[in-house]
DNA sequence: GTCCATGCAAATGATTTGCAGTATC
DNA sequence: GATACTGCAAATCATTTGCATGGAC
């Protein structure tokens, strides 16, 4: 996945922001890892391979700009570290959410794309009055390697 | 929502764990507000009113315990508290998950049972050879009160 | 009486913040 | 050249842990 830098700094400088190199290396950190959730420690030592002088705290608060502006999205495994992906909104295109299969016994995540939500999400604003804007998904489970599908060979 | 006590003392006992007053006074302190999303502070605040002498220390281990018990459930909604309400396993009866709603302009939290999601794990575990287990939904958006039903009345 | 559970205070660890120097516009 | 951004170190704050005392069984 590759970051357009022209479009970013475009964006950045509509909010009267100012273009750093820091900024763009932690944005392109996160879209070289499409399939990882990266904590901001292992953004920080991503970006270091390439740029040693950044410090910690820049990337956290690089990732807070960049998180709300869109361009990245946060989630949480619970494991005690906030972790960042690459954000869902493409140009002019609609949100396509990617949720999230975590393996409760090797830890492995597994995003998964899926629209069934979009069917509860309408279903919730007719009942509760709710309008929804947005979901997150997490299911838990085993995975394949973990015996995912020996469910009915159990008891071995 | 009350608490069985003599079924949790029960459990207790079997796992070779003591009965202690902290213990069943942290929760029934969750169980009596069953629409609230305690955080630790909130409930040791609750215990205190009872129980004065309690540390916050024993009230972060017994949730602790409460939750391998399963006897509650541990949520975040990424305010930096871990929350807990009762959990959903009754007896033997099957698991009733319910999910949130979480309003992004009052942070309301409104719950809802619902059970289109089996659904959806039944695709899963057919497709990615994932055996699901449990999942937890969160859905974001604005409530009744804060313009959840106005969507077409938008604008001004 | 044994050993687990508690309360307190101190430790931990991810994230945030203050500030002086640096880079962008 | 002004002002926003950075790096460093110190601060914050929810949660955890060590240890001596107390309570359950």
């Amino acid at each position: 996945m590759a970051v357009d830098r022209e479009q970013v700094k475009r964006l950045l400088k509509e909010k009267g922001l100012k273009v750093t190199n820091q900024r763009l290396l932690v944005l392109e950190a996160i879209a070289s890892c499409p399939d990882e959730h990266l904590t901001a420690e292992e953004i920080f030592e991503l970006v270091k391979l390439s740029y040693p002088e950044i410090g910690l705290a820049t990337v956290y608060r690089t990732i807070q700009l960049l998180n709300e502006l869109k361009l990245i999205d946060k989630i949480s495994f619970d494991d005690g570290f906030a972790r960042y992906e690459m954000g869902n909104t493409r140009d002019g295109e609609q949100k396509h959410h990617h949720h999230h299969l975590i393996c409760l016994k090797c830890g492995r995540v597994i995003s998964f794309r899926d629209d069934l939500l979009e069917e509860l999400e309408q279903k919730i604003a007719c009942t509760a009055g709710f309008h929804v804007v947005d979901h997150e998904v997490k299911l838990y489970g085993y995975c394949e390697e973990c015996g995912g599908d020996l469910i009915e060979e159990k008891r071995e």
